[in-house]
DNA sequence: TTCATTGTTGACTGATCGGTAAAGAATAAT
DNA sequence: ATTATTCTTTACCGATCAGTCAACAATGAA
């Protein structure tokens, strides 16, 4: 037909990254366009709105991202294994992006449900999402380990959404402390409360 | 000296109140003002700011419910009640918001540190005490319970810091469900978890 | 080479943003 | 009653906001 270009790809890029490591309200059309290098009538050709472009941005970063879960929950490693994995990558996670912008920034799915999630229906649906897309792989990693007899039997999905929980509340203390630190140790602690039983 | 008035008061709860639901990046002055029925000129008579004013609500809305920590978590109650009452007064605080504005809308404190953690310095540090403050209670309460042999040793400070993680990551679940629903079983789970002794 | 399609540009809108200035009204202490 | 102080009001500021528009440039398919 005719030409094509990356410059939607750049301002889903750059509307990510901004909003990730400031906020959505603090984050203008403007700042997108400039950090996209992109004008604000090619913004607008691509998307409808700001709101809508965060909505895609946030299933854009989902595909990104979501061949690393499937590697870290890969059935062929032991099922605590993947969760141990998994709180590392996320601990290494928040200390790159600490040492890139000097902040704790936590997780942007929950950032932005926590912040418009009583104003936009569809970012709160969209932040409720991501949450049950990763609910979903503790879920498998917990079933798998109590059939292995690694841990105590339970409701993997409760559990999941437990541990899930735990893990949502330990990045907002970290961003609270702006210190990554605080979520070194939340492997072990995952680790623990599951062989305990003592979930749900 | 000269005339008093109670418009500082009313600037303070209506910000509190519109933040609180919505968020602090979609609040304006001028709602603020009008919720307040304060003309703009008299809002900046009484604070510097919409940073400044934010910073005063949250204190003076946590002088008005300090005494209900206060109550809560009183020495007379036995230290594992105080925490299962705690539980249910967030659960009955959520219904009743969801009920009056068919939102949850979880823990302002909690919101306004995800939102501008990595803005405004100042409010990030206020979001953080006000953390510090709350996990200060289950500390105590936690402490008490260890004494008093009705939970395994442990650490009290960090098991605060992990119950109330799990807490705040309820909270947000809840509201990223809209459902208060979610919080119907904190205070058993809260439980469950300290006689288990599987923390830290 | 044509030509429909896709992407780009810059100028523009009206509304709203946080914040200011200055004059006047209400009041408490004297 | 005077007066210093506190509070209220109105009108205003420049900047920025999200979003629009129409002209124009590039490109792939025919």
């Amino acid at each position: 037909m005719a030409r094509t270009s990356d410059a939607r790809k750049r301002l889903l890029d750059a509307a990510l990254e901004l909003i990730w490591t400031s906020s959505y309200g603090a984050v203008s059309v403007d700042d997108i366009c400039e950090k996209a290098g992109v004008k604000k009538g090619s913004f607008y050709h691509f998307f409808k709105s700001k709101a809508g472009l965060a909505l895609e941005a946030y299933e854009a970063h989902w595909v990104e991202i979501r061949p690393k879960f499937d590697a870290v929950f890969s059935s062929q490693v032991p099922p605590l294994q993947r969760l141990e994995h998994w709180c590392q990558a996320v601990y290494e996670n928040q200390k790159d992006k600490h040492r890139a912008t000097g902040r704790v920034c936590g997780c942007p799915f929950a950032n932005v449900g926590s912040e418009l999630g009583t104003q936009d229906e569809a970012l709160r649906a969209k932040s409720l999402q991501m949450l049950e897309r990763g609910s979903r792989y503790l879920e498998s990693a917990i079933a798998d380990a109590v059939r292995l007899r690694e841990i105590p039997s339970m409701d993997p999905k409760a559990a999941a959404h437990e541990i899930y929980a735990l893990f949502m509340g330990q990045m907002l203390q970290a961003k609270l402390n702006n210190d990554p630190e605080v979520l070194r140790d939340l492997g072990p602690q995952v680790s623990k409360l599951l062989r305990a039983g003592s979930l749900v």
